[in-house]
DNA sequence: GCCGAAACGCGAGCACCGCTCACAATAAGG
DNA sequence: CCTTATTGTGAGCGGTGCTCGCGTTTCGGC
């Protein structure tokens, strides 16, 4: 899929009263759209409800996004965006050397995060919409939570930290854990790898679980049990301390 | 949602040659529902394309099915009987006494049959649609895959498998994990429901960052990531030997 | 075997959707 | 001022889920 953020329509000039009013309108259509996904998820946001809502034609809307999966992917890269902010924002409000306070905060502002914005972490983390695969707009957007924690992990292991956890004799997974190190620039050993990857799908996998509906007979209050989880992560795996 | 499978329509009456092609036709289309799940996604489903296929017209499915959500949540029950069958399968290959190959095997049932039906899978575990919220018919079906685990848990308490796992003085948490044991009737401690939580949680969420598409730039070949971390968690959080 | 009742298939139709296109109105800039 | 690019419009295409009245077919009890 093309960059079309960047092609020659859709593209806002710098200057000009036509560049202002263009903004807004297209500011208008994302907060529109926006409460649509909130209310009723995104396989139901409509351009013409939101066309019929802002008194305007429906295909006049088509001069500002190419089409509603486009419209969607904005949101998606905004959503990237807010949750990176949140979470970076919850990490750097605790003290750098106090390791596990920042993997709870980290932790726990992307579940608040997701339990405030259900459809839009379902937007984001959910089932894939079919034709769409996820274009390379939202892979720059899409690290910046997961660099945060990457971050974490290098100050985790800059500080010493030990981890139990052991590394199956495996050359082609070490291969693959050689190629994140370059990726990412963090230069953390295998064991302690295999544990941030883990802890990050462990907290995606609880945040998920509870966001899509899974844990409505099993927990009643999900938070106790989420705090405990990712407590009971930093000492075990992560080899916080306590 | 009233249970629709049991209403005095959509009834199969047990003889008779009309309930014998009514059979018939219902798993027809079932069929080719799930042909076009896979194909493109279940928000992609529809009933229109199903009946152009069959040679029929388009209101005739309306008598096997009252809407499309209804089609989907048996495709979602038999999606989560298939889940379960497999799981079962799985953890009855391996001998008894082998809890860490039981584990082992389980998850990667669990793994495989998500890769071999993202769509499916998704269906079940990813975003939810927005009016549907999970009728009661599928909790039932629901919970074949986690009884499993349970069990397999409640094995690995009576082998007397120590886990590293502490809990947090929450009395909250300790309340709710009552309950659980209530409603499952597995007897197993708090530390060990944590770390069963946890376990189950981390596969679903590495299953779901796999399945979703999230790994494509930070894994190759998420098998061998997945095995290690499943082994991993089976020692360092269930307390099985290695 | 007959006959009323239930189930079935059909086609038209309603309201909605994404999206396109030719056309008119408008604003920007040389 | 006037050309040119941008914007808004409304009709229209093909698609969707779903409803309803109609005629037909089959079942079950008498």
């Amino acid at each position: 899929m093309l960059s079309f953020v960047n092609s020659a329509l859709y593209t806002n000039h710098v200057s000009g009263v036509r560049a202002r009013v263009r903004a807004e309108m297209t500011d208008e259509i994302k907060r529109r759209a926006r409460l649509q996904v909130d209310a009723a998820g995104a396989s139901s946001l409509s351009l013409r409800a939101i066309s019929r809502d802002m008194g305007t034609a429906c295909s006049a809307l088509y001069r500002y996004f190419p089409s509603r999966d486009h419209l969607l992917t904005v949101l998606i890269i905004e959503n990237y965006d807010a949750l990176g902010a949140v979470v970076e924002a919850a990490d750097a409000a605790v003290p750098r050397e106090d390791l596990a306070g920042r993997w709870r905060a980290a932790a726990g502002a992307l579940r608040r995060w997701a339990i405030e914005n259900p459809a839009d972490y379902g937007l984001n983390f959910g089932t894939p919409v079919p034709g769409y695969e996820a274009p390379e707009d939202t892979i720059g957007p899409g690290t910046r939570y997961t660099n945060t924690l990457l971050s974490l992990l290098a100050d985790i292991h800059a500080a010493g930290c030990t981890t139990r956890v052991t590394m199956p004799r495996s050359p082609q997974l070490r291969r693959e854990y050689r190629a994140i190190r370059k990726r990412s620039g963090v230069g953390v050993p295998d064991e302690l790898l295999l544990a941030g990857l883990t802890a990050w799908m462990g907290v995606i996998g609880a945040v998920s679980v509870e966001v899509f509906g899974h844990l409505r007979n099993v927990l009643d209050e999900p938070l106790a049990h989420f705090d405990a989880m990712v407590s009971m992560i930093g000492h075990e795996l992560l080899g916080l301390p306590r």
